[in-house]
DNA sequence: GACCTGCTGCGGCCTG
């Protein structure tokens, strides 16, 4: 440590704190974190790997600056640190408990599973680190408003964990406001210290961290390097012929289909087994169709069972379970797993990653890429499954063109050329708007309109909502039909009848909507919960937690479904709204079209896809024509991402045409030249207004509080998040003379 | 045809 020249400037506690823990030096991004936190006077993003030491280099400083500051007890919380998991919290204080403890420093986490006696503790003698979800910082507004100036005082930092999970979205949104209301009231400007996984931009960080003065933030990215990536893509297609179908699946899926995934399954137990992996998996029920079949085919096998199930709808326990028997890492383990895998619980460095059909997002692999080859000189090692159904002459275009193919291989080349995607434009917001508002009146026990748009929107996270607008939505809220604010007579807004309602009730800390849910118990013990909207009846078969149950008895009062061991069975359809594509990975997959090459880490089966896919592309001309004449419909590619096909298929709406949405293509059921006569149409005008096209669309509902609003407001919304007229009588007019071009 | 996250106060009962 002698070279270390940040070493010098920590406490000497905390200098004692890092011999005892056995270290000779202290990674880079810790070195330049310690300098930054203690000079500088601006915010800090850290930028660095799950497991990077992040968390130290942002606790070293921050510890060792509250412990010098003074002798005295403090009289209100020193360290405000927010995280997105209650997991990742208990590890969180689990880590930083010896350094504070060494230091002087209390440690205090907050969350909902944390015990009442030591809230109220934390409450009464507030000093040191606290750390807290968002949600139970909301809880600390609505019910604690008048004791919050009191408790951030002495609030010298704040520490984002896992920033970037806070980029999109309203979690992300909430966050920021509630920070923002902290500086209001505390009527001081706290110092920032996000800490992020690199992906793409670390200036969108930046501006998620403060968004208000992203400028004024240091960046210090991990200068460590990426491991060596080791990656194939592998194809299947399975005719009928192939693999025995299991008699309970063969109902419900084509038979090709159930032969196909055996054959992914088979290959997945050969190559896995004996190691520790993650399978990702995609659906949570693909993932109970995996972790059963690979279960099955252990046990078949006389072997020991090394596949466990791990999504956010199976038990606390059970998803325990599999976390810790990874993070021990003595018996091989592989988790067959959703996005839950994906953020930074510790679960120790696996052998490598599995993904199930195509990547739709390039952070998202990333991000999962990451999770293997840690371990110094080990490489990072990806295999991507794609299934392809079996095609003949009478086979749609669509199928032929091999899409998923296409997408796996334009997701990698751009994986390989370090790209991914920006966080989503910004949106109003409105639902988390509503919430906000609801939330300071609740606080601070009534506001002016004028302070609740001077706090939220002028200064704070909602910037782009007018004074106007935040009139019309004030108004909306105090409509003697929805009741969630009144006036007073000297102008201060309170909470309306339903506003009490919803204030009151627990559920409204969190910003984001979940569905209502059955809890499945087996003997009394709880294995995890199915969607309401999944039909289940006494006898029934299904598959859940990776085992097989028969349903005995459905309590539909208390929400319960009760089943026992069982053979056979079909897992649970849990539902959900479909991924946006990024325009970048659209455009990336005609680039794979219209190339040649046959990457090498393509399996002898993928490469034939792609050659079909080819071949398919080139038949229909579409290296040269975007509009395919497909029977008695048209297909449009316009090669764009989810947002700009909407907008084009709802423009082509409103030109009078009736038109449905794939992931790739617009299929319109008309001629190719009533299709072309609208797209001029389009080409030469003034683009419609995002307005006009939202209000023409129908379920406009997204976000948890977007049922207090009117159709207005909807539409508003609707067109700042979905859609985008940009360029659009260009890409109308691009188009029309690719097609043109081809007479 | 995708995924994930979170939550308070209080009444009642049991144990030492």
């Amino acid at each position: 440590m002698t070279t270390s020249t940040a070493f010098d400037r920590l406490e000497p506690r905390i200098q004692r704190w890092i011999w005892r823990q056995g270290w000779t030096t202290l990674h880079d991004v810790q070195e330049r974190a310690i300098a930054t936190i203690l000079d500088g006077k601006g915010d800090v993003v850290i930028g660095a790997a799950t497991a990077g030491g992040k968390t130290e280099a942002a606790f070293l400083p921050i510890v060792s600056a509250i412990t010098t500051e003074d002798g005295n007890a403090p009289s209100g919380f020193e360290v405000l640190a927010i995280s997105p998991l209650k997991a990742l919290i208990n590890d969180q204080a689990r880590r930083l408990e010896a350094l504070c403890d060494m230091a002087g420093v209390a440690l205090h986490k907050w969350h909902g599973d944390v015990a009442d006696a030591a809230k109220r503790k934390a409450r009464r003698q507030p000093g040191g680190v606290l750390i807290i979800t968002p949600e139970s910082l909301e809880a600390l507004f609505v019910l604690r408003g008048v004791e919050l100036p009191r408790l951030f005082a002495e609030l010298r930092f704040i520490v984002v964990d896992e920033l970037h999970a806070f980029l999109a979205g309203e979690r992300g949104i909430q966050l920021q406001s509630l920070l923002h209301r902290i500086e209001v009231l505390t009527r001081r400007r706290v110092k920032r210290v996000g800490l992020s996984a690199t992906l793409g931009d670390m200036q969108l960080a930046a501006a998620a961290l403060r968004p208000s003065d992203p400028a004024a933030a240091t960046i210090l990215e991990s200068r460590s390097n990426e491991a060596e990536l080791k990656l194939q893509v592998r194809g299947y297609q399975c005719s009928s012929a192939l693999g025995p179908p299991s008699d309970e699946e063969a109902d419900d899926a084509p038979q090709q289909l159930v032969a196909t995934r055996q054959a992914i399954a088979e290959h997945l137990l050969k190559v896995l087994r004996g190691s520790s992996n993650l399978v990702f998996a995609g659906t949570r029920q693909s993932v109970e169709v995996y972790s059963d079949r690979l279960r099955q085919m252990c046990e078949d096998a006389s072997i020991p069972n090394e596949f466990f199930p791990h999504h956010g709808s199976l038990a606390k326990e059970l998803r325990h379970d599999v976390e810790a028997r990874l993070r021990k890492g003595r018996l091989p383990t592989t988790a067959v797993c959703t996005t839950t895998l994906e953020l930074g619980i510790d679960i120790g460095d696996v052998e490598s990653i599995a993904q199930l059909g195509p990547p739709r997002s390039i952070a998202a692999l990333r991000q999962r890429l990451g999770r293997s080859g840690r371990r110094e000189g080990k490489p990072s090692i990806l295999r991507i499954y794609i299934e392809e159904e079996p095609i003949n002459a009478q086979s749609s275009l669509l199928s032929r063109l091999r899409l998923s193919t296409a997408l796996s291989v334009a997701a990698v080349r751009l994986l390989l050329t370090g790209w991914c995607e920006p966080p989503p434009q910004r949106a109003l917001h409105l639902s988390t708007l509503l919430h906000q508002i609801l939330s300071m009146i609740a606080s601070l026990g009534g506001a002016h309109a004028t302070v609740l748009y001077q706090t939220l929107c002028a200064t704070g996270p909602f910037g782009n909502i007018s004074s106007s607008l935040f009139s019309q939505l004030l108004r909306r809220m105090g409509n003697p039909e929805v009741e969630l604010v009144e006036q007073a007579p000297d102008g201060t807004l309170l909470l309306g009848r339903e506003g009490e309602r919803v204030v009151e009730h627990y559920t409204f800390y969190a910003v984001f909507e979940t569905p209502a849910e059955y809890r499945v118990v087996a003997a009394g013990k709880a294995l995890g919960t199915v969607p309401i909207s999944f039909p289940v009846r006494p006898n029934d078969l299904i598959i859940f937690a990776g085992r097989r149950w028969e349903v005995i008895e459905l309590h539909e009062r208390q929400k319960v479904v009760e089943v026992k061991q069982s053979r056979g069975g079909m897992p649970p359809k849990f539902g959900g709204d479909s991924a946006a594509l990024h325009d970048q990975i659209v455009k990336e997959m005609r680039k794979v079209f219209t190339s040649t090459d046959l990457p090498a880490y393509l399996d002898a089966q993928a490469r034939a896809l792609l050659d079909e896919g080819r071949e398919a592309f080139r038949m229909v001309e579409l290296d040269r024509a975007s509009i395919v004449a497909d029977g008695a419909s048209t297909l449009l590619f316009p090669w764009v991402g989810t947002r700009r096909m909407t907008t084009l298929a709802m423009a082509l709406t409103a030109e009078g045409l009736k038109t449905r949405l794939d992931d790739m293509v617009i299929i319109a059921d008309h001629s190719v030249e009533e299709v072309k006569a609208a797209l001029a149409h389009l080409s030469q005008n003034v683009p419609p207004a995002p307005l006009s096209l939202a209000r023409q669309a129908a379920n406009k509902q997204y976000d948890k509080f977007d049922r207090y609003l009117d159709e207005e407001l909807l539409a508003l919304s609707f067109a700042a998040s979905a859609l985008s007229t940009d360029g659009l009588p260009e890409l109308a007019a691009a188009m029309l003379i690719e097609t043109n071009g081809t007479s």
